[in-house]
DNA sequence: CTAGGGTTAG
C-alpha cells in the first residue's frame, strides 16, 4: 500500500537525514515486522539519498527476513552482501546465521560459521541456539564442547542454550555434568540459568533435584516460579503445584499467562476441576491476566476429561476468540476418553478445515472410528492419509545404564542381547497376563486379528526398554525412559503392572509428561494416550533419528566421557552384530 | 547479532 511512498512521507519529517536516522528508522520497521517497509526505506536510503548501508542497518533487515520467514529474500539478501562485500563484520554474519538456524537451514548457518576468521561468543551461542532449538542435543553438546575447548568463557546466553538444548534427550548425567560447568564457570547464583537447570532436571525425571536448584535461587522471579510449578504439574502432582502457586503469590510475585496455563493443565491432570473452574475465574478478576486460547485450551481439556464435554463444548461456544486447533484437539481428545463419536467428528471436522496438513487430525479421527468398531470409515480416513502422503514414523525409546544410553526403536532387535531382552519381555508379559493384564489393542490402526494387534503392541519400544532395564539395573534403582512419543495405553497397563509385580518403580517420559509407575499405580492418573506410535513431525529433524530410519538396523549409543566436568558425547554407530 | 518458564489431540 504506497510503502515506498509512506516510508518516504514519514521519514521526511526528521530533520537530520543522517544513517543514524535511517537506522532507527529501519530498526523500528524491523521491530514491528514489516518486512516491506524495511526493504522500501533501505530503497530510498541507497538510491534516493546515496546513503550507504553499516552493520546496524543490514542487521536490522536481516533480523526482518528471520522474523517473517522470509528464506528466499533472505538468501537474496545473503548474496547481495556478499556481492557488495558487505560480510566483514560478524554481526552482520552473526545475522545471518540466525537467520538460517531459525529458517532451518542448518548447513548454511554453519559453513557461515566455519568460514568466520574471528568467530566471536555471539557467534558460537547463534549456532548453539539454533542447533539447541531444534532439539539436536548431540550437535549443542558438541558446539559447547568446542567453546570449552578454545578456552572461551561462556557466558549467560551460552549456559541458558545448552541446558535447552539437552532437555530434548532427558539424560540425568548430562544434567549432572551440566550442573558442574555451571559451578566452575561461575554461574551458580545465575537466576537465569538456574531456572534452565531446574527445568533441565525435572524434564530428565529429578524432581527433587529441580526442586533443591529452586530451593537455592534468592528471590525466585516470577519465570523461575513458573518453572518450579510446571516442573510438578509435569509429574502429575495437582495438588502441589496449586500448593506452589499459593507460595508464589504469597511471596509477592505476580503469576502471568504461562503460570495460568500450567496451573490449568495441573488441575486438569490432577482431575481437579472445580478448582481449575475457579483459576479461570480468577486469573482475570484478581490477577488482572486476559485469558488466551491456551487457557481454552486448558479449560476444554480439563472438562473434557473429566467427562463435561457439553461444558467443554459450551465454553467452546463462548469463547471470545475464534478457536484453533489446539481447542479443537482438546475436544477431541476428551472425545476419544469418553467414546462420543458425534461431538468428537464435529471436533475433527474443524480441525480438517484448519489445518489439514497434519496427520494427527487424521489420526485421531481414524481411532474414533476403530475404537467403535467402524472400520469402513476407519479405513477410508486412513487411505486419504496415504493418498496426501502423510506416512507414519518410528518411535523409539532412550535408556541410560552405565556410561551410555540405549536407543530401542519399534521391533528394534538390533542390540547385541536382543534375544535375551525379547525373553525377558516374553517372560514379563506371560506373568502379568496370568496376574489379569488386559491387553488394549483398539488404537491398532489395521483391521488385523486380535494375536496380529496383540503382537505389534508387543514390540513397543518402551516394553523393549523396559526389558532391558529390568535385566541389567539393579532392583533399588528406578527403570527411567525416555519416550518420544505418548506412551500407548498398552504399555502403560503393562508398565503399572510391572511396578506391582516386579517391585520396580519405573518412570517414563513422554514428550508432555512423565509417569511415575509403583505399586501398580501412575502418577497420570490413568490419563495416558491411547494412540498408536506416530512421530510428530517435528521429530523429522532429528539427525540420529534420520540415520535410523535409513538403516534399520543401525544401533545409536550416545558416549559421554566425562573429563574435568566437559562433555564429550560422541554418537556411536555400531552395525548390527549378526 | 544470542538471551530463562510452555499447557491442550499425538
Amino acid at each position: 500500500m504506497g510503502g515506498i511512498v509512506d516510508a518516504q512521507k514519514l521519514f521526511d519529517e526528521i530533520p537530520d537525514r543522517d544513517l543514524v536516522s535511517w537506522n532507527s528508522f529501519i530498526s523500528g520497521f524491523s521491530r514491528k515486522g514489516s518486512l516491506g517497509l524495511c526493504l522500501d526505506a533501505f530503497h530510498v536510503m541507497r538510491k534516493e539519498f546515496k546513503m550507504a548501508p553499516n552493520e546496524v542497518t543490514l542487521v536490522s533487515i536481516i533480523s526482518a527476513y528471520t522474523d517473517n520467514a522470509a528464506l528466499y529474500g533472505g538468501r537474496c539478501f545473503h548474496g547481495f552482501l556478499v556481492k557488495n562485500g558487505n560480510l566483514g563484520e560478524v554481526k552482520v554474519v552473526n545475522a545471518l546465521i540466525n537467520m538460517y538456524g531459525k529458517l532451518g537451514m542448518l548447513d548454511a548457518a554453519y559453513d557461515l560459521f566455519c568460514a568466520l576468521q574471528m568467530p566471536n561468543l555471539v557467534s558460537w551461542n547463534s549456532l548453539l541456539v539454533v542447533h539447541a532449538h531444534r532439539g539436536l542435543s548431540v550437535e549443542a553438546m558438541n558446539i559447547f564442547n568446542s567453546i570449552r575447548r578454545d578456552g572461551i568463557q561462556p557466558d549467560q546466553a551460552t549456559m541458558v542454550a545448552v541446558l535447552q538444548g539437552c532437555t530434548e534427550m532427558g539424560i540425568t548425567q548430562l544434567a549432572q555434568v551440566l550442573h558442574g560447568c555451571i559451578f566452575k564457570c561461575g554461574f551458580a547464583a545465575d537466576m537465569l540459568v538456574l531456572t534452565s537447570l531446574l527445568s533441565l532436571y525435572a524434564k530428565s525425571g529429578r524432581l527433587n533435584v529441580a526442586k533443591d536448584v529452586f530451593g537455592g535461587i534468592n528471590h525466585p522471579d516470577r519465570v523461575a516460579w513458573t518453572a518450579i510449578l510446571a516442573s510438578y504439574a509435569m509429574h502429575g502432582l495437582g495438588r502441589e503445584a496449586i500448593e506452589v502457586f499459593g507460595d508464589m503469590v504469597k511471596s509477592g510475585v505476580c503469576p502471568d499467562h504461562v503460570t495460568f496455563t500450567h496451573l490449568l493443565s495441573a488441575c486438569s491432570h490432577a482431575g481437579l476441576v472445580s478448582e481449575g473452574r475457579e483459576y479461570f475465574e480468577d486469573m482475570s478478576a484478581v490477577y488482572g491476566v486476559q485469558p488466551q486460547m491456551d487457557h481454552y485450551s486448558c479449560m476444554v481439556d480439563l472438562l473434557g476429561r473429566s467427562g463435561l464435554l457439553e461444558d467443554a463444548y459450551g465454553l467452546i461456544k463462548k469463547m471470545p476468540m475464534e478457536p484453533n486447533t489446539g481447542v479443537w484437539g482438546a475436544l477431541l481428545g476428551a472425545c476419544r476418553i469418553h467414546h462420543n463419536i458425534d461431538l468428537g467428528k464435529e471436533a475433527a471436522e474443524n480441525l480438517f478445515r484448519l489445518d489439514s496438513s497434519d496427520h494427527r487430525n487424521y489420526i485421531m479421527l481414524s481411532n474414533i472410528y476403530s475404537a467403535s468398531g467402524r472400520w469402513v470409515e476407519a479405513s477410508k480416513i486412513r487411505s486419504l492419509m496415504k493418498e496426501r502422503h502423510l506416512v507414519r514414523n518410528i518411535g523409539y525409546s532412550l535408556i541410560e545404564h552405565g556410561n551410555r544410553v540405549y536407543q530401542f526403536l519399534v521391533g528394534d532387535q538390533s542390540h547385541p542381547d536382543s534375544d535375551k531382552i525379547y525373553a525377558k519381555l516374553e517372560e514379563v508379559i506371560q506373568k502379568i497376563c496370568e496376574a489379569g493384564l488386559v491387553r488394549q489393542t483398539e488404537f491398532v490402526l489395521h483391521d488385523v486379528d486380535e494375536d496380529v494387534k496383540v503382537d505389534m503392541v508387543n514390540k513397543h519400544s518402551e516394553k523393549l526398554a523396559l526389558a532391558f532395564g529390568l535385566l541389567v539395573t539393579s532392583n533399588d534403582m528406578p527403570i527411567t525412559i525416555i519416550k518420544n512419543l505418548r506412551i500407548c495405553g498398552d504399555c502403560h497397563s503393562v508398565m503399572k503392572l510391572v511396578s506391582s509385580i516386579e517391585k520396580r518403580t519405573i518412570i517414563v517420559r513422554d514428550p508432555k509428561r512423565f509417569h511415575h509407575f509403583a505399586n501398580g499405580i501412575c502418577s497420570c492418573k490413568d490419563y495416558c494416550s491411547t494412540l498408536p506410535t506416530y512421530v510428530p513431525a517435528r521429530w523429522a529433524a532429528y539427525k540420529y533419528v534420520k540415520v535410523i530410519t535409513l538403516h534399520n538396523s543401525v544401533q545409536v549409543a550416545v558416549l559421554f566421557i566425562v573429563h574435568r566436568a566437559s562433555v564429550h558425547p560422541v554418537v556411536c554407530e555400531d552395525k548390527k552384530l549378526v
